[in-house]
DNA sequence: AATAGTAATGCAAACGTTTTCATTGATGCT
DNA sequence: AGCATCAATGAAAACGTTTGCATTACTATT
């Protein structure tokens, strides 16, 4: 009996008295073999110490047991936990995830895309909507499954889940306007490339100005999604005179940032200035003082993304895209009060 | 001319006028093709729209491309920046990161391995030295390249590169101790199946016993990592008589959950109570107060992982494991303060 | 000019599965 | 008893690459 390193399903259809066939049928379809007969390939399978190779598997045409996920990046809660949803759904349905990052780059996002289907993932999810014509030309052609993640579109050509952006950056505005402030700041990353960003920046802005109030450039500060970079930047707000009392973030990791940058310099949020973000990352309702959001519910759009993508998958080519928009709500919280 | 869907090798050699074995060489052995050949199979590889099958490489025995990773969990700060930098690096060398959870449990770890093995990556990286024996006796039989990441130990099993995470909670407490604090409170997440916390715990105790130190029980309290539970979780400290001066976390985002229920009772950090984490996470730097923490440098870690396993999965059956140390340090920062 | 060496390419046999089709034996129906 | 049906299994042909070996056409050496 030769004694290969690693053993292949003939060695363990020839330990089990059996075909090949049988032992692949007993993991594919295992009602198609008798119990009796797959209590010894089991135990030919423990006794081998075989692993079954998915790549011989995915070769077949189908079912590599793969999906890939492509982010702009894993370094900071914005997405966290949106991922973890989106994976352990997925690991439920025996599916294992193939990560990738692109640091905002759409060039990158569209090598990331050509790398996992060469690794014949079954399925893509991707977040938002900007991508490159490349990107979704590449999409198409293939016929892959896709899902959006993160940003609701009403016209979107793939399927996507997410709150709608454009309202949430209204909601939170209405919210600060209500409380009566009038000299407001804003602080958002760039928009260039990022769809989330833009809609949401735009909404606010657009509430504002229906509500008869212009923010002036020098109180649009732009930064990058790290607590420390939205400190820094947000530091020169509260130098300003008259000084801002209200500051809109564009997400729950910048708020963060802002508020540090306001108690740094002596500031009391919200006695002295209110601060928003938009997201409600894990931690924002904790944080002291805890802050006021907008809740886009990133556990529920991981989740139904992963069911939405694994319908596309085992479904019957559906050709439309489905589109599921996940409600926004602000969660009015400590970092926020009426104004003066 | 058939137009197949998906073009496979044979249409590209077809178009290109050379046989697949060519084309084949061309991606894998560049200089083996004359290059005008090569110019003519990339353009006919734009014009079939050839995205080449991993899977169907990866059965000839060798290069899946695919690297796996295993961590308890995506959902916080905790392993963001490592895994970053940990991607990042394997990207730069083709590979594509397999990536899964297994909220600190070593059973469902097990699973996890495995499943990534039906992947054929060509190599694994997991957090730390707990595991169960049937992973370690899967990865020695299957003799796959490892790499554990986070936590440096003398004798481990296998390869690993962090920082020692005993010297960590050694030296955060002589930080507190030399600081004059006598009243101290540890915050720490369970440390069932996580070597990581129990090295940190232990260097913490033992430090302070040798500093003639006690911590009574009800001064230990225990947390899940996150700042929601960390928060609530240490409330019950600020009532106690005498209050603690200085509290001693698990690690940076624990930590960050004790400032906000400190600050929430009223109280100054650290002008009442100092508070002290231990990982140096992105962020702990820029929080207000800052915290002041011991610097375990995720992103080297996660770098110098990758190279590590680059290594042996390229290299010449290297057989001892390769143990690299990541120098600590404590980063005195705004959230501790000289006691009383 | 004959020969050895070399670079570029093709041929065909793997790689480890899955799946279609065929075979066998058993069961139920008339 | 004869026949149709059905469940369980096996045989063999795929799936899309890679690679060792063979072939060809050059180039350099004598």
């Amino acid at each position: 009996m030769k004694n290969k390193l690693n053993a292949d399903i003939i060695d363990v259809a020839n330990h089990a008295g059996v075909s090949p066939a049988t032992v692949s049928r007993s993991f594919n379809h295992p009602d198609k073999v008798l119990l009796s007969t797959r209590k010894r390939i089991e135990r030919a399978i423990a006794q081998t110490g075989y692993i079954r190779n998915r790549a011989a598997q995915a070769i077949q045409g189908k079912r590599s047991g793969t999906v890939g996920l492509i982010v702009p990046t894993l370094d900071n809660a914005i997405f966290s936990n949106l991922i973890q949803a989106f994976s352990e759904e997925m690991r439920l349905h025996g599916f294992t995830m193939l990560v990738t990052t692109h640091g905002y780059d759409l060039k990158d996002e569209y090598l990331l895309l050509r790398s996992l289907l060469e690794h014949r993932v079954e399925g893509v999810a991707l977040i938002g909507h900007d991508h490159s014509d490349e990107t979704y030309t590449l999409l198409e052609r293939r016929n892959v499954p896709v899902v959006s993640m993160w940003n609701y579109k009403e016209d979107s050509k793939i399927s996507c889940v997410g709150g709608e952006n454009d309202q949430a950056g209204r909601a939170i505005a209405k919210h600060i306007v209500d409380l009566g402030h009038t000299e407001i700041a804003i602080a958002f990353p760039s928009v260039k490339e990022n769809d989330r960003a833009r809609d949401r920046k735009h909404g606010v802005l657009a509430y504002l100005a229906e509500a008869g109030l212009t923010v002036p450039v020098h109180r649009q500060i732009e930064t990058v999604y790290s607590i420390a970079n939205a400190r820094n930047s947000a530091a020169e707000l509260f130098e300003m005179q008259p000084r801002p009392t209200a500051v809109i973030a564009g997400n729950d990791v910048i708020a963060q940032g802002v508020i540090y940058a306001a108690q740094a310099k002596g500031l009391d949020v919200p006695n002295d200035v209110s601060v928003t973000g938009i997201g409600d990352f894990s931690g924002s309702a904790s944080a002291f003082p805890s802050v006021t959001t907008v809740r886009m519910r990133p556990n529920k759009v991981g989740k139904i993304a992963a069911s939405l993508l694994l319908e596309r998958i085992n479904g019957e080519d559906e050709t439309d895209p489905s589109r599921i928009k996940v409600a926004v709500e602000v969660k009015s919280r400590e970092s926020t009060k009426r104004c003066c």
